[in-house]
RNA sequence: GAGGCCGUAGCUCAAUGGCAGAGCACCAGAUUGUGGAUCUGGCGGUUGCGGGUUCAACUCCCGUCGGUCUCCCCA
């Protein structure tokens, strides 16, 4: 029987993962969080494809994202299709399609799986999910703050608090004109934005040479570290201010915080920036997202639309959860009542009253085979079924059932006919 | 693409050159109308795979495949 055992089991592909009923049940908690917390705010669910053509990725993604870390194939008529490495890009090509018709501004939110190839490691598979949320054609620090907010709503009902994970912000343009200021020509941000955003994961040395590399004297180094070290908001950021201020009024200021530090790698973003880190800082970031100008009219889409919004990758805020032991036990049966069958004789009785409790909209599991009650009330109490009905020739006799309680470990006798009615007030 | 660690029962692991084991899980019974405990028994293995060294290999060596973590890269 090995050999054949052996033989026969195909080892799931590298980076995925296999959802049994108690993960399944976990997963479809966390993604009830999401849109609980998106709807919340208004945000209306969207869904594209799974697969689009390469060329999309190749306008705004990261080329090592495109290139190395793309699942991709050729279909039949030689057009290069990649399955999707990221959401952001069908929700802006989705976007573009009918910017013109849709009625401004537009909140959207998208959960769903995507792919990357790459060496799976701690809070990164090849296969995940991503909840993106954005809200587009409203250019003002409210807009920024809304989106925060959502994310800080959402994490707040799982149960994390400001003490677990912290939302970092920064104003990219408030950089820039650091940065200007310290005389640094604005062909160089883009790899000064890239070695502020490594300075946290890399040697000191090696952060001043990325930055001499980038044209910066040992002067403007100097002013730079000074500059990143300084949490206090600056006086002439005024758009940052108002996005607090906003935060504060929505609810959820005390989640959120200055950090010179945060300013993103990819290039699209304009203004706001932000990730949400561990306060412990064991994990990279839970996620990130800003504001970003140009995505739409990049896609080829007639106008240009700003947008603002940010994505969760659900394996990283998994770690932070069971970190943090805030993933409830959940059963992973449906089931509210277990309908037991006494025997053989007995059988199309208990069936009745299982037809009877459905139709009530209870969910009710029939056992499928006459055999010992024990067994049948332990499979109950395994699978976290609340209740058991138990129907032996006593009971028939006098026309009643047995209702046990698995939790409180009690039971009482309901008339037959009563059963329904009582069961609908108790179990539903 | 580079490196570290690990592959033994369904799961978690022990056995470090000398008879391949435990806990958990599962099945049955103790209890012929009652589930989280307890007790008893049972099922379960080509020690990832291939080769080498040895009287003897789970153990040492080489290769290979797989897992995991880190680097690279990245939201």
């Amino acid at each position: 029987m090995t050999w054949y055992y052996d033989f026969m089991i195909i080892q799931p592909l590298k980076g995925t993962r296999d959802f049994y009923p108690k993960d399944m049940a976990t997963r479809v908690w966390l993604f009830d969080h999401m849109r609980h917390s998106a709807k919340l705010f208004g945000y209306q669910e969207t869904e594209g494809p799974y697969i689009e053509p390469f060329e999309l990725y190749a306008v705004k993604s990261g080329e090592e994202l495109v290139n190395e870390q793309t699942f991709h194939l050729h279909d039949r008529g030689g057009r290069k299709i990649a399955l999707r490495p990221e959401i952001t890009p069908t929700v802006s090509r989705m976007l573009a399609q009918k910017s013109k018709e849709l009625q401004k501004p537009i909140r959207w939110f998208s959960i769903g799986p995507a792919w990357r190839y790459e060496q799976p490691q701690k809070g990164r598979g090849r296969e995940f999910f991503q909840w993106e949320v954005n809200m587009f054609a409203a250019n003002t620090p409210l807009a920024d703050a809304e989106v925060l907010c959502v994310a800080a709503s959402f994490l707040q009902s799982i149960g994390l608090t400001p003490n677990n994970i912290k939302l970092k912000i920064n104003d990219r343009q408030l950089v820039e004109k650091r940065l200007t200021s310290l005389g640094v020509s604005s062909t160089h941000f883009g790899l000064v934005l890239k070695a502020i955003d490594r300075k946290e994961k890399i040697p000191a040395s090696t952060f001043r040479e990325m930055l001499h590399a980038a044209g910066l004297s040992d002067q403007q180094q100097q002013k730079l570290e000074s500059l990143l070290s300084d949490k206090d908001l600056p006086d002439d950021a005024v758009w940052l201010r108002s996005v607090f201020d906003a935060t504060k009024t929505l609810g959820f200021g005390n989640w959120i915080e200055y950090d010179p530090m945060i300013v993103r790698g990819l290039l699209y973003y304009t203004r706001t920036v932000f990730e949400a880190h561990d306060v412990k800082g064991e994990f990279r970031a839970i996620f990130g997202g800003g504001r970003f100008d140009n995505l739409v009219e990049a896609l080829g889409g007639k106008e240009n639309i700003d947008g603002v919004g940010f994505a969760i990758g659900d394996m990283v805020l998994t770690l932070l959860l069971e970190q943090n032991k805030k993933i409830p036990i959940l059963p992973a049966s449906p089931t509210k009542i277990l309908v037991t069958v006494f025997d053989e004789k007995l059988v199309p009785k208990s069936i009745d009253l299982a037809r009877q409790l459905r139709e009530a909209g209870i969910p009710t599991e029939l056992y499928p085979i006459a055999t010992k009650l024990d067994k049948q009330l332990a499979y109950a109490d395994k699978q976290g079924i609340p209740y058991a009905v138990i129907l032996g020739p006593d009971e028939v006799k006098s026309d009643v059932v047995v209702v046990k309680d698995l939790l409180k470990r009690t039971q009482q006798k309901f008339l037959q006919r009563e059963l329904v009615h009582s069961m609908e007030s108790i179990a539903v």
